[in-house]
DNA sequence: CTGAAAGCGCTAACAC
DNA sequence: GTGTTAGCGCTTTCAG
């Protein structure tokens, strides 16, 4: 592949000029930039980004690191951070990490600065101390979604108010007038999505109600973990009228079970959900959720990012997502009369 | 960030010392070996990965490129591509190209050879003339998926039956007794999944059946896309007893549309799709469909593009994946006595 | 306005 | 075994 000095020597001109046709123009005589650009287009000469990256001292790629692609939350993440990341001239390499936060953290600890200028790093079980000890000036780390997690205020991250969402799918439910409910708890690399469920108890107990032991099933954050525990729940538990899973994937799984068995969404059973993926929307009964308004959160999340590569004294170091939305759909209604 | 020679003035020895014990172990004496891994870990040393792929004069990353991140298909296939990546010692970056053939070939044209030692390409619309320019020796170009162009022998890529796919979808609707059926084209950035619609129409002829155009819809490659097709599919004819998608994202819109309408599936209608993507495993009734066999495509795409970048006269430069198979679920049934 | 020269962080002969 | 040296392809002062 051509090189800048192929280019130079075809000129006839040096490194040095070549370089600023290509990055300075006006600090060049038209006629010599003429000569240059010919040059280019004659050898089919594209800069080299890593030795660009590795003279400048910071480079154009940022990286995002997630715990599993085929989960459909991440990759709406994505398309909105990378259409973000090129408007501001960068790059975008995603990282999947199944399973293991250790290949997450490998994964960081390699790319980190050295190939990325700064990642993003969403739900991969990596602790702040990690992180802390990986991230530097000049590459820094933001945190997203990261729910299990407290962070200080020195590690960047975005904000998301994950009690409140439970807390807001709780009262959707309590309003409809439902008393006995069953709640689908997603276990990711994450750990178990807690806080949500802690939000959605707190608001029964605003009820006078409360969510018993037998009525939470624990399962992985899929569409079979989801029918998994719909099944548990409905064989052990006759008088619910509604669940609520931690999140949209998982409520999916457990549509499927209720439309198997001829319970009817929402007659015989409301159906709530966390996230807003677009299957939420899709699918039939359409979910009702609580919007994480993950476009807002991918965009705040990658602008933060990048203001941290381009000026590393940038404040405030964290952002905060706006507050979760109910989206009423067709899957919940209000309880049956007895 | 610590550098190989912060490294090495710590231990007392040569950078040329330190990159041996990392990279030649054994070729330096125990007693240095350990001086310099204390050094490293008490600096926290982390390689640069951009200065170690400049001075080597190749890179540890691999790239892919992309359509539309939010269809299943990709995820799925990336989520197997990183894995063998991995296991390879290379990186994968995914490069997303919402909608627009220009900005794929652009992030194919900055990062060939620059960033990543090769691309995989997926359906980006990207035509083999562009390819062939961009591409050279050291950083080889792998088509996939894309199955409206022609490829010559010259250009690496992925071989798929995707004309055979189509013919199996419509071989099993023909031995069920479906005589009048209705066809759902996906458009997406790879144009025109025509090919598959061409199989699926030769194994009716091969029956002696046909395929009137009022029963054939373009739509985009979306669940929405296949929502608004079924539609109007059924408003224009009401005798038909089996639909096919040329995707299952589509087969999936149209699965909503027939349940809404209480049409059952498949006693009143059938429906098939190609691909296999998990959806169609996990949605109600499960949905028979064409297997494209995504995970080993993946892997089969994944390992010829590492080793033509490993060995840049590598043969043979093409890979052909198993033929479709048609997995039979709970979506198509054999039709209904007049 | 253009050239000369140093250097980004690392690897790879080749000496010693 | 370990050090010396020369680059990888580019940017960037600083002279001219």
């Amino acid at each position: 592949m051509a090189t800048l000095s192929d280019v130079a020597r075809l000129a006839g001109v040096t490194t040095a000029t070549v370089s600023n046709v290509l990055r300075n123009p006006g600090k060049v005589k038209p006629s010599t930039v003429e000569k240059v650009e010919a040059a280019i287009a004659s050898t089919g000469y594209r800069p080299n980004l890593m030795a660009r990256a590795l003279a400048e001292g910071k480079s154009s790629m940022v990286a995002m690191v997630l715990p599993d692609i085929t989960n459909p939350f991440y990759p709406e993440f994505v398309a909105v951070a990378e259409r973000v990341a090129r408007d501001r001239n960068y790059f975008l390499m995603v990282c999947n990490t199944p399973d293991r936060p250790d290949i997450g953290l490998a994964y960081l600890k390699q790319i980190t600065g050295t190939l990325a200028g700064g990642v993003l790093v969403l739900d991969t079980g990596i602790l702040p101390g990690d992180i802390e000890q990986i991230s530097n000036r000049r590459a820094p780390i933001v945190l997203a979604s990261n729910e299990a997690i407290h962070y200080d205020e020195q590690v960047p991250h975005v904000v998301l108010d994950l009690h409140r969402a439970g807390e807001i799918a709780g009262q959707h439910l309590v309003e409809l007038g439902h008393r006995e409910v069953g709640a689908i708890v997603g276990c990711g690399l994450a750990g178990r999505q807690i806080v949500r469920l802690g939000g959605f108890e707190s608001a029964l107990q605003a009820a006078g109600l409360s969510l018993a032991p037998e009525h939470v099933r624990d399962t992985p954050d899929t569409v079979e973990g989801g029918r998994a525990a719909a099944e548990s729940l409905l064989a052990a538990n006759a008088n619910i009228t509604a669940i609520f899973a931690t999140n949209d994937l998982m409520a999916y799984g457990a549509a499927q079970v209720l439309a198997e068995r001829g319970i009817a969404v929402p007659q015989a059973m409301s159906l709530i959900g966390i996230t807003d993926i677009h299957l939420a929307r899709d699918m039939r009964p359409a979910l009702t959720t609580v919007a994480l308004h993950t476009e807002t959160m991918a965009t705040l999340a990658i602008n933060l990012l990048l203001d941290l590569i381009e000026d590393p004294g940038h404040q405030p170091r964290s952002v905060k997502v706006p507050e979760p939305a109910l989206v009423v759909r067709a899957s919940t209604g209000v309880v049956a009369a007895i």
